[in-house]
DNA sequence: AAAAGTCTTTGACTGAAGGCAAATACGATC
DNA sequence: GATCGTATTTGCCTTCAGTCAAAGACTTTT
């Protein structure tokens, strides 16, 4: 079966031996999400533990005055919880944002918190996870602290997904998506987008776009604030 | 023994027993530190795993052209590591640097590594911290992407270091000192509080410094960016 | 007590980024 | 193929925050 298949590739899942991995699977919550639709709010007391099977979900911030700030989104394989499920009495800081068609297995707190702790290579795994998520809010912060939109908006360029060797990629997110992912506005960004194609480092149309000068770009990501 | 208690006292090492604890600190290593030295520099590999007794080090962001950013500091009784701890790969995202007179027990990857994963309990007590030091760079991203400096400025106030009920404080930062925590400069901080001070939220001097209005002054930081 | 060093404070200027509004292009319907 | 809705683009203007330079205040050294 597929989400076996995506278990077992899982570091955290994947430690685990197939009966406890079982058990685990037989009392899981299997939910369908659609595009559009919250796991939770920022705010909530929402002590879960989940693992993706399809989809795609966002973690969003948001401003008291509308704007949004895309943190990180997950997909298919990847694991994640509410901060109440390690912190019962505390909220969760992000909204979960389904992006996609969404299918995840959900555990309570109850239920996923007696395997953690007896399995020490599993927290193990949990940990290094963290790790490695602690490591992108580290970059976030660097580049909202030291990079001008310039940079921000050429990393996200540089990491695009979808992009193959070379050719032109459709531009799947709006204006407004680019900009809540680099804390902007849609209007900036398309001026910085201009500015990029006027430098010859992309080309771009309404519906298309390709890296030209991957190397300049960079470079812009590494100036940084003067 | 202070130490013994400091450690005790730690969720990490606390939840550890008698023996186990006494052998780790058969083989850590104990090592003095003064002001201005560094643990670790940003891109290194260091694998190590630290316990601290006595002092302060602060996790500093440095930009290329020599802006700085403090995103964050430890203090007696807490725990920390190294990335290269759990990705052997992966680099430092961040300098270590000495503030204080400073005392750490550490212990190398390899001599930590089996505690934790044969001890579950240890290991979700350091996911659990992890999830909380994650907390606390989701309201920093927040800071950074929604606040202003007045807002940034205003929290470094209200929980600024050795308040008592009222009374004036002395300044023990300096002006590049609070400018490098909320990622600004030393002018624009001076003209903030200034500013601060003549709406009669605040009370400076050269030296000392109170807050006389801590409501309005919390209605600053949630005020954001329109 | 003069001198040197370190912080703080202030003014003038500059630049980066965001807001608003209008114009334009494209896609989806009808 | 005309119309409507959504996304993009551009011009103009404002605001926020940063730099540079200079002046003051306090501390420490000599």
């Amino acid at each position: 079966m597929e989400t076996k298949e995506l278990l077992n590739r899982n570091p955290v899942f994947g430690c685990l031996k197939e009966d406890v991995l079982n058990a685990l699977l037989e009392v899981a919550l299997l939910r369908h999400y659609h595009q559009g639709q919250y796991l939770a709010y920022a705010g909530d007391i929402w002590p879960m533990f989940f693992f993706m099977v399809e989809g795609n979900v966002s973690a969003v911030k948001e401003s008291p005055e509308g704007r949004s700030f895309v943190a990180t989104s997950f997909g298919p394989g990847e694991v994640f919880w509410g901060v109440s499920f390690f912190h019962p009495d505390l909220p969760m800081p992000v909204t979960l944002r389904v992006d996609l068609q969404t299918t995840i297995y959900s555990w309570s707190r109850e239920q996923m918190l007696p395997v953690l702790t007896q399995h020490g290579l599993m927290s193990f795994e949990l940990c290094r996870l963290m790790v490695s998520r602690m490591l992108r809010a580290s970059e976030i912060v660097e580049e909202l602290a030291f990079q001008p939109v310039a940079g921000r908006l050429a990393r996200l360029l540089i990491d695009y997904p979808g992009q193959a060797n070379s050719g032109p990629v459709a531009r799947s997110l709006t204006l407004d998506d680019m900009a809540e992912r680099i804390s902007s506005t849609r209007e900036v960004v398309c001026r910085f987008l201009q500015r990029f194609a006027d430098e010859d480092l992309i080309k771009i149309t309404r519906t298309e776009f390709e890296i030209t000068d991957r190397e300049r770009l960079i470079a812009i990501i590494h100036r940084g604030k003067g």
